[in-house]
DNA sequence: TTTTCCTTTAACGAAATCTTTACATGTTAA
DNA sequence: TTAACATGTAAAGATTTCGTTAAAGGAAAA
């Protein structure tokens, strides 16, 4: 099944320039819907919602930067698009701090629009899923390196966040101590060794506020009871 | 010495069209090639580099908006101009929307199609659309290297835009030295380096006045906080 | 060429964190 | 119950990693 298409508004007065521009996204799969000036494009913003809005500098009754000003300021959180006109530079005029999420100098071709635009999609997607594993009351996200308990951020070392996921992914399997030792740090020890049985101490120390804890099976090892 | 010479590819079956096209052309020191019909073209443009293609809109064996349809699907980056027919209305849209830079109506005087060419150009090199994205108070103009921090400019050596651009682009995710050394650097790196730590030093201390900020994570890399 | 700017290396100290050690405590089996 | 062993706990010592600075090496500009 097709995703959802996205919709969005173009806030553009020159017919000529928002017909292709509407012709060109609708070609890539987008839903365009077409405002011709600033207050026509507030009533449809607040009216409907949209996933991005595409807003020119000058339009009338209302430019775009004060549209812009004024509906993030009402708390607006959608993606928008500034179009500036042609030879405006980006660090002279004050439109840059509108709040928009991308700024397009024209003149721009239909391939530069949308390969803009998808990429900010694509940009603005990324955002929400972060990689989270959920094992309990515990959130670990993987590519941001943090742990969560109870949505309280907790400082690990590596070592300690390595010994965690271990102990997570394997749910409430024991696993042997030499098992941990080669999974965690990739070697197989010789001698005696406490390593261990001490970080595994420290880590159930910083895990203090959560109702998952750290038990150790005489003989064997250690394994993780997850709870919330 | 002469600036070298433009490489341009007319595209265009009309043999009394194109001789005068060519020599026009020519004339005032483009280097130009001819194709004769749309596969021609394209076994050419995938050949050859040219900075400019020329293409007529009615040519044999693939028409012209297929020809760069296609050849912009594969992500084709050069200059496009389209000839069409007197009259037509309806390719206007469909003219644009193929991805040419420019279209071009049919008759032309040799003037005409000189001077937009020249313009053409000129608005290539000179005027290159940039785009500007939003991260948090941070803002980068990727095509001319420019950070804005709090919309003030900020100076940053090469290396140092690269970098950041490549934290930002990562959002808030970690990445390791090896990572950021084979894209910014581009190479693997057999022994130690330090390289990456004094950067992210240095680039921390320029971006001082910016809420967002870079997060080292010990053991393994660096990540960037966005926000404003 | 000289000058200037940028990159890379090297070095040091501070801080983080890893490992060992030692001892306390707990557990099991004779 | 106690000897033998396993694990918990704490702290000291060793090691790694990182931030910081300065200076050497290189490349581009003047």
């Amino acid at each position: 099944m097709e995703a959802m298409k996205h919709k969005i508004l173009v806030v553009e007065d020159e017919p000529s320039l928002s017909k292709i521009m509407k012709y060109d996204l609708e070609n890539v799969g987008f839903n365009v819907f077409l405002a011709h000036d600033g207050e026509e494009a507030y009533r449809l913003a607040k009216a409907e919602t949209f996933e991005c809005l595409i807003v020119d500098w000058m339009i009338p009754k209302m430019d775009g930067l004060t549209f812009i000003k004024k509906i993030r300021s009402e708390g607006y959180k959608q993606l928008i698009v500034m179009l500036t006109a042609r030879g405006t530079e980006f660090d002279t005029i004050e439109g840059f701090s509108s709040g928009a999420d991308l700024y397009l100098k024209k003149p721009f071709s239909n391939r530069e629009l949308i390969a803009q635009i998808k990429a900010l999609f694509k940009r603005f997607e990324k955002e929400k899923p972060s990689s989270l594993s959920t094992y309990g009351d515990i959130k670990i996200d993987h590519l941001q390196f943090k742990i969560y308990i109870k949505n309280k951020e907790i400082e690990l070392t590596k070592l300690e966040f390595e010994l965690l996921k271990l102990l997570l992914e394997n749910q409430t399997q024991v696993i042997s101590r030499d098992d941990i030792l080669s999974k965690v740090w990739g070697f197989k020890y010789d001698g005696v060794t406490r390593i261990v049985d001490v970080h595994v101490y420290n880590l159930k120390q910083k895990m203090k506020d959560s109702k998952s804890s750290i038990r150790s099976v005489r003989g064997v090892g250690y394994a993780i009871t997850i709870s919330d």
